[in-house]
DNA sequence: CGGTATCCTTCGCGATACTG
DNA sequence: CAGTATCGCGAAGGATACCG
């Protein structure tokens, strides 16, 4: 998601940062799952590739909303980790979204018959 | 935002409503102004155009985050309005967003010198 | 396993002109 | 003032192959 050079609505940038088709899904996947690896959070966001899946990490990454660590030795291993300042914003946000979405969904569901 | 036939999780379906470029920019604006005009939004918001405008009204109505009400007469009125139940919940989950965005740009700014 | 590079497709968004 | 119709572009994102 390309941003723009300057911002001076705070709502108009972090709407942009998490504007990408996966991002406050894995967001709350990195939260539910508890520091998941890239391949774990591959398995569980279906339809992911590894390459759009890696960009929107990075994306999050750059602005402190998620945090990677690497440990050391083979195979190779990697958390991802939701920031306890800033991520958990998002979190915050994402839980009423998650039961607004609940709602809508049901009347979604029920009038595409 | 062309929608998915399914959803199985409520958090990708409303994040897939709210994702348009200027979604979340014209809830606040139409919560914060109280009940704007069509015209008065494309005022307040920089940038857009009047298609794009009313195409993202009209997704943000059809799911009920927003209503809008025609006053009879001449000159045309209409007025949008934020929904006590969905629709707030946003503006909700906005005002997290709007506090964290803040911060986040404050850092994004003062690094772009 | 984690990560990068290339190429290709699609659709979101914008400009513009027009209608009631 | 509110709203619709048409057309075109660029960027988001997907497929695939490759590297440490």
């Amino acid at each position: 998601m390309k941003l723009r050079k300057e911002y001076t609505c705070p709502l108009e940038f972090i709407h942009d940062i998490l504007r990408g088709k996966w991002k406050t899904v894995i967001m709350w996947q990195i939260y539910y799952r508890k520091n998941p690896s890239l391949s774990q959070l591959q398995k569980d966001i279906k339809g992911i590739s590894q390459k759009i899946l890696l960009e929107q990490l990075n994306e999050l990454l750059e602005y402190k909303l998620i945090l990677k660590e690497k440990s050391l030795g083979y195979p190779l291993n990697v958390q991802y980790y939701i920031t306890d300042d800033k991520g958990m914003k998002v979190i915050e946000a994402l839980k009423i979204y998650q039961k607004l979405g609940e709602i809508l969904l049901e009347e979604f569901n029920s009038s595409n018959n």
